[in-house]
DNA sequence: TATAAAATTATATTGATTATAAAATTATAA
DNA sequence: TTATAATTTTATAATCAATATAATTTTATA
């Protein structure tokens, strides 16, 4: 599990709304909201988690803006799939190489540092994707079924 | 990819029928059927495409039928799932650990050797599945590109 | 301020998968 | 072999995340 403690910088709305304007996406509150907790909360999140989410403060968004949002993010690639889940999309706006986990106890999507990953074969090939997704239980969730 | 050179094992029918019976699962010409085309076609096949290819030889045969049996094998762990589409499940019958490439060109799933793969921070943590998947395109995609 | 362009909403549609109930098949015991 | 129960298969309907569409609202800019 990547390290928490190196306390990951925070982006500002300001960050964001350049952020933005450097992958040619016209900012709204939306769009800032959508991507403020992509990059800040780190949970790879689900559009319907956003969506429920953000109602809290927005409470006017509809979901289509969530599907739509995340839709424009993928084709202007700053947020990333992640492949944890078979019948839902997750997304995440890290954009490093890295693996995910999910606990199947409760359901949170860690990300995973992949010290070395060596694959054979693929002279010849063009990748443009990598994706390493692994499903277990965490540390917590194993605890709490050995009591 | 994968050596197809070494000329993988044929499965018989009755290879099948004896598997099927190791795993606790009854034995039904359709069940052999989806077996045989999963493990000795190795093409990563969907369900419409199992369903589409068994139609040829089994006309009566139902869509219900290879969902069932499919999940079946999946809940029995002699199939995996592949996760390099995210609308469509695909299904492999090779539970050895091994990656996936997509063609994005041609469509076509490729298996990949996995020399070495090196995670960090997942101390206290039980893993059940694994997943490596990328996205790209095949040297014949590519030559085709060029031309 | 007017006009065009873009974003958002509400709604309908899609499509792979799952659920359900009836029918067909298979296994087992008398 | 026959009867009965259990399982498998089929046909059909339902589910549900995601997408498409068209109307409305907002934003940009001349």
């Amino acid at each position: 599990m990547e390290k928490q403690d190196k306390k990951p910088k925070r982006w500002s709305l300001e960050d964001i709304r350049d952020y933005l304007s450097q992958h040619d996406i016209r900012s709204s509150v939306y769009r800032l909201k959508i991507f403020e907790y992509l990059i800040n909360d780190r949970t790879h999140p689900t559009a319907e988690e956003i969506y429920k989410h953000l109602k809290k403060e927005l409470p006017a968004i509809s979901p289509g803006t969530v599907y739509n949002t995340l839709r424009l993010f993928l084709e202007k690639k700053i947020v990333q799939l992640v492949n944890v889940e078979k019948n839902q999309f997750r997304f995440d706006a890290t954009l490093s190489w890295h693996g995910h986990l999910k606990c199947l106890g409760c359901g949170r999507v860690f990300d995973l540092h992949i010290e070395n990953l060596k694959l054979s074969g693929l002279e010849g090939f063009e990748i443009f994707e990598k994706h390493l997704d692994l499903k277990g239980l965490c540390p917590e969730c194993l605890k709490r079924k050995n009591i």
